[in-house]
DNA sequence: CAGCTCCGC
């Protein structure tokens, strides 16, 4: 498309007329003689000399100067002009839309389906351009796109102009003294969301305790694993190797434009004396680099409707905007300004920023909004929340009537709601001309933005970053795990003081890298300093965790090894080295066979960047990637696939549909997911009977979707009032939706552990109603601490879940659920399978699994109960919670079940074909032996189902 | 007998 458009632009003479006229004379097949060589070019199509070329090619280029000169001239002179002429031209279309807006919905997204291809510049038959559903003549096209450049170049040029007259470099206010101190921001903000003390439902003396035994653990565990596994890494006698088997690096490239910034940063801003911390804070506002672009982000918010801002880290941008916005007015009249972010602990804690630097109580006029806690008020006006969050407000508010501005920060992590919620924003500005939207992304994506939301004019504010610079390796290395501790020994041996974070990819390799840091440093005793190291991932306990924040004692260095967390979630201060492998696990879906996998992948170059740039918070510093700079151009991506297009989207389906979202499949999603998944999610909901033949929400449906779990497992606590026991049933879709990590299973306690365990599966009652048993007896242990420890149970899975619960049995309420309690085990796993009955396989002689719905082998996962029992039988038929791909196709969280339920729970599944083949094949009643034999290769439901029985 | 990148509602 961009092709197109410079050619329509370039081969534009003065005189449009003309242009238009041998268009049309071409269209016609009218040969005429070429005026010049770019047009000669275009009609000639035997393949020439390549002297002639060359020449070709040279006059060309001249032509195509004179052209650009000629353009840059008239661009000039007119730019007034052009700027007026395509403000009338923008508010005719804005007319146009407004006469649209009239229309309902589905008419407006046909009609601007059947427009889609023809926007910008796809002519139609007879010569006639539309753009957005406007229909214009050639002339009038060409026109209108010139303009349209010439407007972005110029609003390019003057943010570019503008960041070189203003931009100078102020003190870094988290340094300053009572400013905001990284350390304790985060651990305030850990401990408020996981610790769970305001809840105040634990002693502070168990809390203690266990805290202790997880350190004995953890330790414990570290040192066991120790032996077995140095033998596979021989280093034993190679002490000195690090010395000698040292890698080649290549200084390559200077991460940003960092160098000046910084140079300029270094001017004395003047330091303030205030009298008063309140004062004290706004003069620190005012030396944010966002402070110098107030009145220009302030105008361009009023004159645009949205507005992308790429801000840099450190500019201020989330803290200030809000802001500004509210001191200009924009929260009159009880309005909200939302700003959403990804991350649950950078709401609170800039909330809790923002409230401070306005002098006000968090909750009151500033406040923030999350899962399990809603700290705002009626006289809220600014309002920080996760993009989740967000998203379940438009379910209450579909228009967001309440919100004057919404700011969507950090979009360009591009998550799940982030993405849907773009599409949602999108969508209601179009309703709304007075809501205000401001996207905040990276620079990469900056461009993308703006293009998705109609060319929305892009303002560019510099950070306050440093530069760090890039060192490639010279040849690649083979082992990266290997060559990462190898460069962090050189690094630590060779480099001044700084810390040192390595990426790595999981739990397991981050243990293995410590125990090989600990042998090989041990030995080398005082040659060299000392290093701390310091693991770090999300499922490491928290007290552990805290340990990176920990300043580093003189003389010694700190090695992080973290997983990607470290990429965007915590940021830790006093790292200078960055050790980048290039490689991370992501999670990736298989709509077809509805599997997830997680897989270690080659990073993304954006996510390399961001690593990068993790070494530069607080000084100049340097990365090493473990990896050629030939790697980095030709092997990575330019930035990682976004989760839309690679998971379950069944949540967000059903989420859209509730919205009144009727086409999905023009629903605007910045990167459309495949339809596959898309048909995958519509078909699972159609079947769970949230939507309807057409493709309408049900009851049932408008009912799941006030649940905020997956969408099984809402069906599943829908359908426990019919069986009377929600209330177990809820408890079992917390435990299940806190992920799988409730058992804890030490590497040196295994025995204890699965005996431990075991004992919630007596009665071989399946893995299901074990979950219900964990959670009942911890809840009978007085929701104790000590009692996790003792039945190895991971205390902040069961806190979670109990957060969980809590929330689901609130919202039961509002479904008109009773919550009913029974004893009745059947009636439990009967609900179960109402939410869970495409997750249903059936034993083979082999011993392995299939899935009844699509034909695909899977096994017990090892962890589940019914494989833990001594001599256990293979249950014929099972239901499981999730397939996941590991080694091996698992089936995890797996229940026995009796195959009759299936028909009498869900006939319309496993008495027809299933649902996508009946529709699609067998839509007409087919005898039934001839069905057998035409069917049953490719869906075996029915008929291995019948023999199964 | 195997494994838990990471967020979020």
């Amino acid at each position: 498309m961009a092709k197109q458009f410079r050619k329509k632009v370039l081969s534009r003479e003065d005189d449009e007329d003309e242009t238009a006229q041998n268009r049309k004379e071409k269209e016609r097949g009218v040969k005429r003689q070429p005026t010049s060589p770019h047009e000669a070019n275009d009609d000639d199509d035997d393949g020439s000399e390549s002297e002639q070329e060359r020449l070709c090619d040279q006059r060309e280029r001249e032509q195509l100067d004179r052209n650009i000169r000629e353009r840059d001239a008239a661009a000039t002179r007119k730019l007034s002009e052009q700027k007026e002429a395509f403000a009338t031209r923008r508010s005719n279309i804005v007319g146009d839309v407004e006469t649209l807006r009239k229309v309902s919905r589905q008419e407006y997204l046909k009609k601007r389906e059947a427009n889609k291809l023809k926007e910008l510049g796809e002519s139609i038959e007879d010569g006639e351009y539309l753009y957005k559903g406007v229909k214009l003549t050639e002339v009038e096209y060409n026109r209108l796109s010139y303009e349209k450049k010439i407007y972005e170049l110029a609003t390019k040029h003057e943010a570019a102009t503008h960041h070189d007259q203003y931009y100078r470099i102020p003190e870094p206010y988290d340094d300053h003294e009572g400013g905001v101190n990284q350390e304790k921001r985060f651990s305030v903000a850990l401990q408020r969301c996981w610790d769970d003390d305001l809840n105040g439902r634990d002693k502070k003396s168990n809390q203690f305790a266990e805290q202790k035994a997880w350190e004995d653990q953890q330790i414990g565990k570290a040192t066991l694993k120790f032996g077995s596994k140095n033998k596979r890494r021989k280093c034993d006698e190679e002490y000195d190797f690090v010395f000698e088997d040292q890698i080649e690096f290549v200084k390559k490239s200077v991460l940003l434009e960092g160098d000046q910034m910084i140079a300029n940063g270094n001017v004395d801003v003047g330091k303030v004396q205030p009298s008063h911390q309140l004062d004290k804070l706004r003069e620190e506002r005012k030396t944010l680099p966002i402070y110098a672009f107030r009145e220009r982000l302030l105008q361009d918010v009023e004159k645009n409707q949205v507005l992308i801002i790429v801000g840099e880290t450190g500019s201020g941008k989330t803290t200030q905007i809000p802001q500004y916005l509210h001191e200009a007015g924009y929260t009159k009249g009880g309005k909200k300004i939302g700003c959403t972010q990804p991350r649950r602990i950078a709401a609170m804690s800039v909330a809790a920023r923002v409230s401070q630097e306005m002098g006000v109580k968090l909750g009151h006029a500033v406040g923030y909004s999350i899962r399990f806690e809603d700290c705002t008020s009626e006289k809220t006006v600014l309002k920080y929340m996760t993009d989740g969050m967000l998203l379940r407000e438009f379910l209450v508010e579909p228009d967001l009537a309440s919100y004057s501005v919404v700011m969507v920060d950090e979009a360009h992590e591009r998550t799940l709601s982030t993405d849907v919620l773009l599409g949602l924003l999108k969508d209601i500005a179009r309703y709304r001309p007075d809501l205000k939207l401001i996207i905040s992304s990276a620079t990469l994506d900056a461009e993308k933005f703006s293009d998705f939301f109609d060319s929305a004019k892009i303002l560019r504010i510099p950070g306050r970053r440093y530069p760090v610079d890039i060192h490639y390796m010279e040849a690649p290395q083979a082992d990266y795990l290997d060559a990462a501790i190898v460069a962090a020994l050189q690094v630590h041996v060779t480099q001044p003081p700084g810390d040192i974070l390595v990426f790595l990819t999981g739990q397991e390799e981050i243990e293995t890298a410590e125990e090989i840091f600990k042998h090989r440093t041990r030995g080398l005793g005082t040659k060299i300093s000392e290093l701390i190291i310091c693991p770090i991932y999300a499922n490491l306990p928290t007290e552990l965790q805290a340990k990176i924040f920990e300043p580093t004692p003189e003389g010694a260095r700190k090695v992080v090894l973290a997983t990607n967390i470290a990429e965007t979630s915590l940021t830790i201060d006093g790292i200078k080295y960055v050790i980048d492998p290039g490689f991370s696990k992501m999670k990736s879906y298989n709509p077809r066979s509805g599997m997830e996998s997680l897989q270690v992948t080659p990073i993304s170059k954006a996510s390399s960047m961001q690593r990068a740039g993790r070494a530069g918070r607080t000084g100049h510093g340097k990365c090493f990637r473990l990896y050629t700079s030939y790697n980095y151009d030709s092997d990575l991506d330019d930035s990682t696939v976004p989760e839309v297009q690679r998971t379950n989207l069944a949540n967000v389906v059903l989420t859209l549909k509730s919205l009144g979202i009727h086409d999905l499949v023009n629903f605007e999603f910045m990167d459309p997911p495949p339809c596959e998944a898309l048909l995958k999610a519509l078909e699972l909901l159609f079947a769970l009977g949230a939507l309807n033949k057409v493709g309408e929400l049900t009851k049932v449906g408008r009912r799941m979707a006030e649940f905020p779990v997956d969408p099984m497992l809402s069906k599943m606590i829908v359908a426990s009032d019919k069986y009377k026991c929600s209330d177990e049933v809820i408890s079992i879709a917390a435990m299940l939706s806190t992920g799988s990590s409730i058992f804890y299973r030490p590497k040196d306690k295994q025995v204890h552990a699965d005996t431990a365990r075991l004992r919630f599966h007596s009665g071989n009652v399946g893995d299901h109603i074990a979950l219900l048993k964990v959670y009942n007896a911890w809840k009978e242990a007085n929701y104790s601490t000590q009692w996790c420890y003792e039945n190895y149970i991971q205390v902040r899975s069961m806190k979670r879940a109990r957060d969980i619960r809590d929330q689901l049995e609130r919202l039961l309420e509002r479904v008109e659920i009773k919550l009913s309690s029974s004893n009745d085990l059947e009636a439990i796993k009967k609900a179960v399978t109402s939410g869970f009955f495409p997750h249903c396989s059936r034993l083979q002689k082999n011993g392995s699994y299939r899935t009844i719905k699509h034909p695909h082998t899977a096994h017990i996962h090892p962890s589940s109960g019914i494989m833990a029992l001594e001599h256990h039988v293979l249950p014929r038929c099972v239901l499981y919670h999730e397939l996941v791909l590991t080694t091996k196709e698992y089936m995890r969280q797996v229940t026995e079940i009796k195959p009759e339920w299936l028909v009498e729970i869900a006939p319309h599944y496993y008495q027809l074909n299933g649902v996508v083949e009946e529709d699609y094949s067998t839509s007409k009643k087919m005898p039934r032996g001839k069905g057998r034999t035409s069917t049953s290769k490719q869906i075996p439901n029915l008929v291995d189902y019948s023999i199964c029985v």
